[in-house]
This record gives structure tokens, sequence and C-alpha cells, in this order.
DNA sequence: CTAATGACGCTAC
DNA sequence: CGTAGCGCCATTA
């Protein structure tokens, strides 16, 4: 299996209104947060994975850099599911569950 | 096999 | 606050 499938199946367990940052998500599947990311850029939408719950450390949306319009999509879905940002756009931080 | 490519994270300045 | 550099590593070409 590759490292990406194991790393959709975790995500894939998140539930609404939570977020993880990538290396959180990282930690619990045994890969770095850089291969955590990959596997969030390249997921399809057949993949089924909530690719919205992962954010950075930080609690930005840090597929902002690439593409705004996934930004803002990926903003709108966590607000659908109850999830709140601060004044600095940010989710205050990643919750745990 | 080598090189390029990231939706990362942390430290330093 | 912002930028830069480095370590990281699966996947693809």
């Amino acid at each position: 299996m590759d490292d990406f499938e194991a790393i959709y199946a975790f995500v894939r367990t998140i539930p609404a209104g939570f977020v993880l940052s990538y290396g959180e998500v990282g930690d619990r599947v045994g890969s770095r947060p850089r291969t955590v990311g990959s596997a969030m850029a390249h997921c399809a939408e057949e993949d089924k994975v909530p690719w919205h719950r992962v954010v950075g450390s930080d609690g930005t949306l840090r597929v902002a850099r690439y593409s705004p319009v996934l930004a803002a999509e990926q903003r709108r879905r966590l607000e659908l599911e109850g999830v709140v940002f601060d004044t600095k756009g940010r989710v205050p931080h990643p919750f745990f569950w």
C-alpha cells in the first residue's frame, strides 16, 4: 500500500468539525509532514478524503500559497462544520480527538 | 539510478 | 510581521 493510502485512510477517520495539522496526521500514520502535504495535494475527488480538515501547524490554510481558490473552498467547508476562524483567518488551534 | 516536485515545520534573522 | 535556509521523504518523470 502506498503511504498516501495510509494517510488517506487516517484522514477519512477525522470527524467533521475537527482539524488536525499535517504534522499531527503524520505522527499518527508514521509519515513526515511533507509526505502528508504531498498526499493531500494528490488526493482526488473519488478518494473521498476530507482534506479540508488538515491545516498548517500554526492553524493557517497552507494551500492558500498555491491556490487561493482551494483555500476559500477549504474555509467554506470548515465553517460549514462549525469550525471557527480568528480575525487573522486562522483556526485558533488544531483540535484533538 | 538520478532529478525534480511539493497543500510541511522549525529555526534564525 | 516576513523571508530564507535546511531537513524531511514518497512519488513521479
